[in-house]
DNA sequence: AATAATATTTAAGCATACTTAAATTTTAAT
DNA sequence: ATTAAAATTTAAGTATGCTTAAATATTATT
């Protein structure tokens, strides 16, 4: 399956996922940075391949062997992500920048190969699950975001859902890295900004980084 | 610029490489697997682009520019083949078929810290030499092919140069590796098959694949 | 030097993945 | 329920990178 194929299924599955951005071609187009034209002639194209089912003006659905090729090329690039982050000690936003592109060039050999090397890791360096070779996702969820947290409780960074420079770059020079110990000393304004100390500094958030934080209560 | 035009020039560049091979567009085209059409094609549209000198029924020839751009394509092929053959213990065969294409989706700076990683290597698992970031290579190259080699010397295997599966699980199996050490002990009716002896075994080798390692003399 | 064989180029056509502009349908607002 | 706004689809067209078949030029053979 070519590179476009390859980018349109998987922004389908990504969108999706969750409800508020829905799946019309047009959703999809922007993500891609595509016309809406193309997105419709792409949409019947998959249809023919099975990919997906299309009817008219409905939003756009994932066939079974679809969701698994989605699958395949979110495996290649969370894995691509967790093995230079590994070895070449690249930042969040250079290891997503790479596996977008190398995502598309990967054999399942290949794919297998780096998984084995890295320990079969269920998650990738932003804290995303990686899909086993079958395209299965182990995903007991219970994180919730930044935003939702509560007062005076502890919390480990699970995931930061994003692909932005400036974001990973903030994350990286106040220690907000996956796996990490952070402590919710107060939410203010009805959680529009949350205050959190971590390696005994206190940081103030707004929300628009709050919502892309995941987090995970501490016992 | 496309995968097309990488694996075009490149195949320009090593074809011209070896003067018994050389660059028309017929012998490209079976390099790449396309008509004389399509190669005649590309031609003409990479002449345009500056990355070729084109003129009717002669062979082609790289402009500076061209030849540049085929070294960036080799030099990420053959990093690519010393990262994973260090990091994931892939065979000589595997490498290669991987980095045929990873070498189109590989941004200088992922191939710099690649090559970083590795010490800035001047020769892939092959023995083959790597360009460096500016596109020069370093060859004082003074080996010479196994079928040229006299009896009762030892030699160090300098180069396999191939793609073939076949001979790679061949060279495995016989210890027959880039750096490893032999001893030339028959060459046979005028050099068309060389005995050597290896790990203190005996093997017989045909012109076939005696013509394609390289090796340097022990003083 | 003429002829046959081989290689290259030209011509016409196709699939993919895009574009913009116009037509149509859906959705939202009055 | 009409109407206006927004999204989707259709239509027409383009660039890339291929194909096969025919025309033409080069190279090899006699
Ligand atoms: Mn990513
Ligand atoms: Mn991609
Ligand atoms: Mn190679
Ligand atoms: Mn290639």
């Amino acid at each position: 399956m070519s590179v476009a194929i390859e980018n349109f299924v998987k922004a389908i599955y990504k969108n999706g996922k969750h409800d508020d951005n829905d799946t019309k071609p047009g959703n999809i187009a922007k993500k891609l940075g595509i016309s809406n034209a193309a997105a419709t002639d792409m949409a019947k194209s998959l249809a023919n391949k099975n990919l997906i089912n299309y009817e008219k003006y409905k939003a756009l659905e994932l066939t079974e062997e679809g969701e698994k090729l989605a699958l395949k090329v979110i495996r290649k690039h969370r894995l691509w992500e967790a093995f230079l982050y590994k070895t070449l000690e690249m930042s969040l936003h250079e290891i997503h920048r790479e596996a977008e592109f190398l995502e598309h060039e990967t054999s399942d050999f290949l794919a297998d190969k780096i998984s084995e090397y890295l320990g079969n890791p269920k998650f990738d360096p932003h804290g995303d699950p990686i899909p086993n070779a079958d395209g299965e996702i182990t995903t007991k969820d219970n994180s919730t975001t930044l935003s939702k947290t509560k007062e005076g409780k502890s919390y480990i960074i699970s995931r930061l859902m994003s692909d932005d420079k400036e974001f990973f770059d903030f994350c990286a020079q106040n220690g907000l890295k996956y796996g990490n110990k952070i402590f919710v000393s107060k939410q203010f304004s009805k959680n529009k900004m949350t205050q959190i100390n971590i390696n005994s500094n206190t940081i103030l958030l707004n929300e628009d980084f709050t919502k892309i934080i995941y987090v995970n209560e501490i016992q």
